[in-house]
DNA sequence: AGTTTTTTTTGATATAGGTCAAAGGAACTC
DNA sequence: GAGTTCCTTTGACCTATATCAAAAAAAACT
């Protein structure tokens, strides 16, 4: 799939979920004054979907697009339900993989909750490290919830 | 277990799920100047655990006490993986309540980092509309990121 | 190689919300 | 029911970061 595909818009089901072999991809969502707001990166071995939409088969807030010529695998919901109920072992790999990704949304809500912006910045680069110098600094600034003017202004020190 | 009873330490190991039967819980923690910063309130129905330190065995980064005088039930990560282990259907009821959460922190991550601190207060009574008069004002103040000052002269209006 | 478009940087100014300090209220304790 | 302790409100002042505007740099096309 080539750069800047939109694999899922606001308003879509989002039927399938993604898995990112090679590449990356961002869901990022608009603001009322129509301003993205990049709401999570991911890059190569990592599931990517509209997290609301999927697993609720409810109108995505989100959109889903590729920031690099990548290769996605991906699987319907149904496909998907299939497995998990066919398979227990499945079902247990999706349990653990719903828990990784808690773990890090958790994380970084406490990096945006109470710390500097310079310090959301040192947690960015500590969580991504590959993808901090590979998309523009406005998705990154959004992602850390600063404006890019601030972002590009920690960045010069 | 009476108000105000601390269930997990920072540090320690957290061998327990628990589930809120009666009352309410919170998890949080210390910040670097010993402020306590509000992680997530749990209330009647929901289970409560430190997820970093439950899920992977690890010293916990947050503690878990009860706001209220409360009935908790409990299962160990041991008795819960045999549990999983053993009922196919239980691993799939695991799966959807991790996946539940993750969509709740989703939003509360979305509510922090681009709205206003009244803003924040509105996504609170609509998400937590039993718990935002029952415990302290400090503690929701942290929960949504702002200091109790600022939750005071909101409220006032 | 030159033109257009996108992205980043820089400067000046504004503001939401933080910090500090102190005064009121509420809620427990003996 | 007076004395602690904890919780909430209020006021004055300050700062990190937003906003607005424009220049500079880089990347993408033709």
């Amino acid at each position: 799939i080539p750069k800047n595909t939109l694999l899922i818009r606001e308003g879509q089901v989002c039927k399938k979920l993604y898995y990112v072999k090679k590449g990356m991809g961002r869901s990022y969502y608009l603001k009322a004054d129509g301003k993205e707001v990049t709401q999570w990166f991911f890059g190569v071995g990592k599931f990517m979907t509209s997290v609301d939409s999927f697993f609720q088969q409810s109108p995505s807030l989100y959109y889903l697009e590729t920031l690099e010529d990548s290769i996605i695998y991906s699987i319907s919901n149904t496909q998907m339900d299939l497995l998990l109920s066919k398979y227990h072992k499945m079902e247990q790999i999706a349990r653990l993989a719903s828990i990784e990704m808690l773990t890090k949304v958790v994380n970084k809500l406490n990096a945006i909750q109470f710390q500097t912006a310079r310090e959301r910045y040192e947690y960015m680069l500590a969580e991504f490290p590959d993808i901090s110098y590979r998309v523009p600094l406005g998705h990154i600034a959004s992602y850390l919830g600063m404006t890019q003017e601030t972002l590009s202004r920690i960045r010069k020190n």
